[in-house]
DNA sequence: TCTGGGGTCCTAGGACCC
DNA sequence: TCTGGGGTCCTAGGACCC
């Protein structure tokens, strides 16, 4: 069995541009949500020396200076765009695992020829969807993913590297460092290379495997194995249903305002509640925190956090926001800014099971009904545009701050680009 | 004051990923 | 002034049971 590891290349950066190909030199940055921070850069502005997560205020000035070009975060487009690169590699491999919204695992058993077959995947991918990707491969997905990472630092490698083969093995892990191998983070490096390892080339060869097991638990003698070509995390998981679906966000501006925030909260209700009835589970715990800014120290500091069982699984919105509002009332005190919430839900059941039991008391079924009727609605005309009062009429001062968000070019007829 | 052994389940917290 | 969001897995330790 052989991998390959399909990434994109700045993928957020890739979809902004090939809607404004005159960027296609400039330093692009893709901005998170509420334009808070770099998450996509290109490397151009890598090269200028804008960092993963560096806050906007930071880097702001090369905007004048250097021409760097920022956008908001646009999840649709990046959804869609993901969703066309998918279905070319569908069509190009036997079988796929999407491991997220920019990268995918490829099945590549009996193709011969590896590094011819994905520079030809490359351009395939460059001509039909106009994201440029790189391309590792090997027989476990860490080796995969090694294969790809010294794709993305090599010049002569256009993008492509072969590791299948352990004859290429030494050679290759042994430029990679350990801090880049996959499921090695800051943390375990730094013991790492107290251990002296400086590269996975060093961990492939480090005998105690005890030791590593002891102090890097499962994952990381897991990830040794994979290094030797022993095959631990299996291809293809099925995409199994969450077990716990989460919605905050930051404000864009702190609220004290206890309604305010309840109306907030029920906004991220609204939409977790949505997400749980999508892959059919019902839920029976609901947690709701909120916190102050914890990078203004000068000002007083406090986070809650609620959970609350409910006596019966639910998928019901409005159910589960009553219970989402008393759990502000819980934790909610006078006089801090708060400026970030959000919801967890947890503990899921399928609704189908559900259903079945007669003796389990939960929703009526004219509240799936309804629920049904509102998610049929919101996926045909768009979604929020039915919700609870709870959720609020007026304006709303914690709404997301977005200042330099592209149109929704392939998902809505009103924001098509337009050519002239 | 002295106080077994073994098992399960749950939770909190850490680490990691993109 | 301005610092993202949404997940998973693993382990240790406590609660509880017999």
């Amino acid at each position: 069995v052989n991998l390959g590891l399909v990434d994109c290349n700045a993928f957020y950066c890739s979809c902004e541009r090939l809607f404004q190909p005159l960027l296609k030199t400039k330093p692009v940055v893709v901005l998170s949500n509420n334009d808070g921070c770099a998450v996509s850069r290109s490397e151009e502005a890598k090269a200028l020396g804008v960092k993963m997560g560096e806050p906007y205020f930071k880097f702001k000035h090369l905007c004048q200076s250097h021409d760097l070009k920022v956008f908001s975060s646009n999840f649709s487009l990046y959804t869609d765009l993901s969703w066309r690169v998918m279905e070319w590699l569908r069509a190009y491999a036997p079988s796929i695992e999407v491991y997220s919204i920019d990268e995918a695992f490829l099945d590549v058993t009996g193709i011969t020829e590896l590094v011819v077959f994905g520079q030809r995947l490359r351009q395939e991918l460059l001509r039909q969807v106009g994201i440029p990707v790189g391309i590792g491969f090997g027989p476990t997905k860490v080796l995969a993913k090694a294969a790809n990472r010294l794709a993305k630092k090599s010049l002569k490698s256009q993008g492509v590297v072969d590791l299948t083969q352990t004859k290429w093995h030494q050679a290759g892990l042994s430029r990679l460092p350990i801090e880049d191998v996959w499921g090695i983070g800051r943390a375990q490096s730094q013991k790492m290379r107290l251990l002296g390892i400086k590269t996975a080339w060093d961990l492939r060869e480090y005998k105690n495997e005890k030791l590593i097991e002891k102090i890097f638990t499962k994952i990381g003698w897991q990830i040794q194995q994979e290094l030797r070509g022993e095959r631990c995390f299996p291809f293809q998981k099925p995409a199994e249903a969450k077990k716990e679906i989460m919605c905050s966000r930051t404000f864009g501006t702190s609220v004290e305002d206890k309604v305010a925030l309840k109306e907030a909260v029920a906004h991220y209700v609204t939409s977790a509640a949505e997400k749980l009835r999508q892959q059919g589970s019902v839920c029976q715990e609901v947690t709701v925190f909120a916190r102050t800014n914890p990078f203004r120290q000068e000002l007083p500091q406090y986070t809650f956090y609620e959970t609350r069982r409910l006596p019966h699984p639910t998928l019901d919105t409005f159910k589960l926001i009553t219970v989402a509002q008393q759990l502000v009332d819980q934790g909610y005190r006078e006089g801090y800014e708060y400026k970030k919430a959000g919801v967890r839900l947890s503990d899921f059941y399928q609704s189908t099971e559900l259903q079945l039991d007669f003796l389990t008391p939960t929703d009526t079924p004219e509240r799936h009904e309804l629920m049904k009727v509102i998610d049929r609605y919101h996926q045909k005309e768009g979604k929020g545009i039915l919700k609870s009062a709870a959720c609020g009429v007026k304006d709303k001062a914690w709404r997301m701050n977005r200042q330099h968000k592209s149109p929704r070019y392939t998902t809505d007829w009103n924001e098509l680009k337009v050519f002239y």
